[in-house]
DNA sequence: TTGTATATAATGTTGATACATTAAATGTTA
DNA sequence: TAACATTTAATGTATCAACATTATATACAA
């Protein structure tokens, strides 16, 4: 099923919510919830003409950040955005598709070297012009300050 | 495996992130999505033992909020904060579990009609005080304003 | 060195999710 | 009314995720 995300202007609006929140916390965490997946959406929306995942575009980018350098993979699931089972797995898909290498590492032979390989480098460029447009889009929207304050408001959520 | 968040002042640090963001719009997606998971992990901390995934919970708040009127299964899945495949099959673990009552719908033998039990509703009512203590942790980090310019920010986002 | 603990990745298993399809009831229109 | 479209929920299926376990390598202490 295609769900479609109502763009309004409140979250209650969005969720059809009659009875108003009980307090002003329990509304900010419904409506963190519910943006979260409207953004995964939209960008779930880009990454599928590209066979990629969300997870995947996320691994590759983490990659890109280090490039030449390798990543192991345990650092890969220390800085995944969310919780995942297995960076094992995630990688293996990303190796069928040649995106990325997996090597043993020398230095300690329990751990595993990946590298994001010249395809994943190209793939990751096309997007990169998505991204910029929907940043733009964004753009209209809030403020780089306001942008900037949303950011500093969920770091000190999380405190 | 149980993933850490690590709590600290900025995105940047929390995902170990060496390079900056290009864009501050960017950077709020990611921390968006990272305070969401955040978010989801310390709900369902909450909710484990009670026996209650965040989506089913979800459900239950939805049906207490119409109660004692019955919400259909169409309806559930227009209000779920996330996309998903399927609202019967959640309906049936809450069924299975006696939180909430399956029965046909009167005036239309396509629609099924749900309602909490008030079983649902007893469990629901324990759950509230731990929300209750969750928004106090909250109102440490945010004023009620800073909440609440929090969730106008998050609406425009997705205007 | 040996034994134990820890670190790392891979695998097994169970259950959940996404997506497509089906089944049945209702709505619509010729 | 008959035919077709739409709505609604349930089901089938393949994939993905959570969690536990295993296998191997390394670290460390006795």
């Amino acid at each position: 099923m295609l769900l479609h995300y109502i763009c309004s202007m409140s979250i209650e609006a969005d969720i059809k919510q009659t009875t108003p929140f009980k307090t002003p916390y329990h509304r900010v965490m419904v409506n963190l919830m519910y943006t979260s997946n409207w953004v995964a959406d939209s960008q779930m929306r880009v990454l599928k003409p590209f066979g990629l995942t969300l997870q995947q575009y996320n691994v590759l980018r983490i990659l890109r950040g280090q490039h030449p350098n390798p990543v192991k993979v345990s650092d890969i699931t220390e800085r995944m955005l969310d919780k995942m089972s297995n960076a094992s797995r995630l990688v293996d898909k990303l190796v069928a598709k040649k995106l990325v290498l997996r090597t043993e590492c020398p230095s300690d032979r329990r751990a595993v070297d990946v590298v994001i390989t010249d395809q994943g480098l190209a793939l990751l460029k096309r997007l990169d012009t998505h991204q910029a447009k929907w940043d733009l889009t964004q753009a209209d929207k809030l403020t780089e300050e306001e942008a900037n304050y949303l950011s500093q408001l969920l770091d000190r959520l999380r405190a």
